[in-house]
DNA sequence: ATGACGATGCACT
DNA sequence: GTGCATCGTCATG
């Protein structure tokens, strides 16, 4: 279950799609609902969902609640307690096998599969996570205190 | 061709 | 809280 997420937008300087199409950002400027996969300081990979509103558009997927599969992802992380397995945009991908093979694929199709809660969720938010630029923008996203965020939000 | 810099995570103090 | 691993991307020359 995804507790934590952001918003990015090409009209604010934090967005990979700020400053137009490059090789990298390709997938940000095409249809909703596809991967666009990043590469983190050389190490990590992130998944964001690519959104239209008006424009270019995504949500990086920050943290998820481990449902099922927790002991493959305990085998891909390491030996990691449940709650720090999915608990950060990094550790997410490295525990459910999301690489930069992922670039570019629908999300309604597998090896994706998103399916939407039935309940409305207590949603908090607040400024994002290791940016520089367009930090007063309150567009972190996370389910009130779940014990899953990458950091604490209120 | 080269250099600066990350939408991070982990170990350690 | 600090330090560092590690490399693709993009701007510059």
């Amino acid at each position: 279950m995804i507790v934590e997420l952001e918003a990015y937008h090409h009209t604010e300087a934090a967005a990979h799609s700020f400053g137009g199409v490059t090789d990298r950002n390709a997938v940000m400027f095409g249809p909703a609902g596809y991967a666009y996969i990043y590469r983190s300081y050389g190490l990590h990979w992130c998944v964001n969902f690519v959104c239209e509103r008006a424009g270019s558009a995504a949500v990086l997927i920050r943290a998820v609640d481990p449902a099922t599969g927790i002991a493959l992802m305990r085998r891909r992380r390491g030996l990691a307690e449940k709650r720090l397995l999915c608990s950060g945009p990094g550790r997410l991908t490295q525990a459910m096998g999301v690489t930069r093979a992922h670039n570019g694929l629908p999300l309604d199709e597998a090896p994706f599969s998103l399916i939407s809660r039935p309940d409305k969720p207590d949603i908090v938010t607040g400024p994002r996570i290791g940016i520089t630029k367009a930090t007063n923008l309150p567009w972190r996203y996370g389910l009130a205190g779940s014990p899953h965020l990458s950091k604490p939000l209120r």
